[in-house]
DNA sequence: TCAGGAATTTGTCGCGCGTAAAGTTTTTAG
DNA sequence: CTAAAAACTTTACGCGCGACAAATTCCTGA
């Protein structure tokens, strides 16, 4: 059989009996040939599994089939969980994915944008660190390579922004946690490393100072994304030392909120509302975990899905239109709160 | 100033006043020139920012200085987790990881292992699912690229293996029960999805046979990677139906453990040992959130950073040294106890 | 100071494919 | 049935770099 393995597209051609140029564009897109010369082809391709060289094809191609995806820290959920998303759409769309972590720290994440320089992608899908972003090398990639940004927002920077309303979400908990008990108070990092984290405190002080409530900032101390390990301990703190004035805390994410409970039930603190609960503590994103906290954690949900759909969306239209937006575009999607039992 | 862009080699040697050939050697290895030559090329680096094409340099290589890294599922944490630290050390060690997710399917494995050899990557290192995977695909591969097996274990496919001893940590946590309290149930899936099920079942039944005990396996309905979900909806039922004959249950994996817990919480019984508990709970790989479950989940620790590390190691001289080993070595860690209140 | 080896330069080829132009065949429309 | 359009073939070039051989320059040590 002609079982010789084929070397390049030269020799798969010939064995497919169709011309080098003719198989590169079919390769290229399998629908700019004519069918039968397609069938032809294809049948040569279940009898050779010829595949063409990946970095050949790419040194020529004036644009390539790889997109970037850029998230701040892989090994939080959350982002693990929309990275999916965008992955399994980017290769629906004909893409190929290309998924980088930033780790939490700027060095990395300038590494990968410098990465994916280098890869010449069609375009980026890009979730920044937020305030630990160096702006002026994100500029200047975004000015190089079509960037849609989701997650967390950097003005001006990318063709178009995605993500949550943060002022609609942090204004519609703050609002039910009003409604049905004692004002929250925040509990938070002093520095945030999370991206969202600023957006937040500012929409729950106007909320609450909107409703006629003072605020009232919980601010603890704690570096890094090990934000579970931060709440629990500072959790435990605050508890300790009474600085709780309400029985309501709005966590500025689930993380912090999965270790503040884990904290007020090692205090021996019961959480929820009604009758018989020392505390009430809700957190915000909808955590793939928080459905799974002692008790359920009431917080407000992300839509994952749509932020995930409409980022892919505009960068394919972006790239397949090859010209920028003439506006950016900034849309936000509209949290929804998700009464579980913790508060 | 010489702020035109540099567009290839050639024009870098030229302004770096040094020949094309010393350079490329420069970028394969800037030890193998001579100190004068590497400070004249690296001060001509700094004025114009070039870097070799990707695509060019890797078309050429005999050996690209990637890795791919193949995961099962990476919006589980343990996986983030360990690909992190494996991304990080690949990194370290000069290389370029790639990340790829099988997403829990085989057609995604598959996939992923098709990209990667097109590829052509240096080695990689590749968690299977196991059960799920394709074995013709994956010997293929093996046997094309220099491939370590890491988590779950695929017999003699692959130049090496690395992983958790899961008849060493489940007897380990058996006993630990048995020794204070009633012997363990075993919680589990009847037909897991996750690699290492069957392996702990086994070794389970091993332990309390040894010990004298009769196993009891807790078989629950369900599929997928939604594994808090499968723990919570069955445990639920398991606790309703009163399908408990013992007050201890030893779950097949910390997220199936997280949603037991849950389900007990739900139903008001109280986890943990000692006087006034009604049910104690541990789990197995010690989850990255297993810290912050109330209460704390008792559990056996994977060695995630030793498991990363040997892994890399192995693969890196494997493909500096470029032989393959005379022999597949399988190299099992033991588990560490994390005594923590749940049981 | 000089030999000898190491480092470098020069020149040249090839990788596998994209792409374009010009000529040929096939298909489609009138 | 014919002419135009579409698809294909042939031919040829270029991409940016790795790899190699031969010639040259540099550095080391006695």
């Amino acid at each position: 059989m002609g079982q010789n393995r084929i070397r390049n597209m030269e020799e798969f051609a010939a064995v497919s009996g169709i011309s080098r140029p003719t198989v590169s564009k079919y390769f290229h897109d399998p629908d700019s040939v004519r069918a039968s010369t397609r069938e032809r082809i294809e049948a040569a391709l279940e009898r050779y599994d010829y595949r063409p060289n990946f970095y050949a094809v790419n040194q020529n191609r004036r644009l390539t089939k790889n997109v970037g995806i850029v998230v701040p820290y892989l090994a939080d959920p959350f982002f693990a969980e929309i990275a999916r998303c965008i992955e399994t759409l980017c290769y629906a769309a004909g893409f190929r994915p290309i998924l980088l972590s930033s780790h939490g720290g700027q060095a990395q994440e300038n590494d990968n944008l410098d990465s994916l320089r280098s890869i010449r992608p069609a375009g980026v899908l890009f979730a920044p660190l937020g305030r630990g972003s160096d702006r002026a090398v994100i500029e200047s990639f975004a000015a190089a390579v079509p960037t849609v940004l989701f997650d967390s927002n950097i003005e001006d920077v990318g063709e178009a922004f995605f993500g949550l309303d943060n002022v609609q979400s942090v204004g519609m908990i703050v609002e039910y946690l009003c409604r049905t008990g004692e004002p929250p108070a925040f509990f938070e990092m002093r520095t945030p490393t999370n991206p969202n984290a600023f957006k937040r405190r500012r929409a729950y002080v106007e909320a609450m100072e909107r409703l006629g409530h003072a605020p009232d900032l919980v601010q603890v101390e704690g570096g890094g994304w090990d934000f579970e390990e931060i709440g629990y301990r500072e959790g435990m703190r605050v508890i300790s030392e009474r600085r709780l004035s309400t029985n309501t805390v709005l966590c500025s994410n689930d993380r912090l909120a999965i270790g503040f409970l884990a904290a007020a039930f090692d205090k021996g603190l019961r959480i929820g509302r009604g009758e018989g609960h020392a505390l009430r503590v809700a957190g915000h994103d909808d955590h793939p975990f928080s459905r799974f906290t002692c008790p359920k954690l009431t917080t407000v949900a992300q839509d994952y899905a749509s932020i995930a759909e409409r980022s892919v969306e505009e960068l394919v239209r972006l790239v397949e239109s090859g010209e920028s937006r003439p506006r950016r575009e900034t849309t936000l999607f509209e949290g929804k709160l998700i009464m579980r039992d913790s508060a």
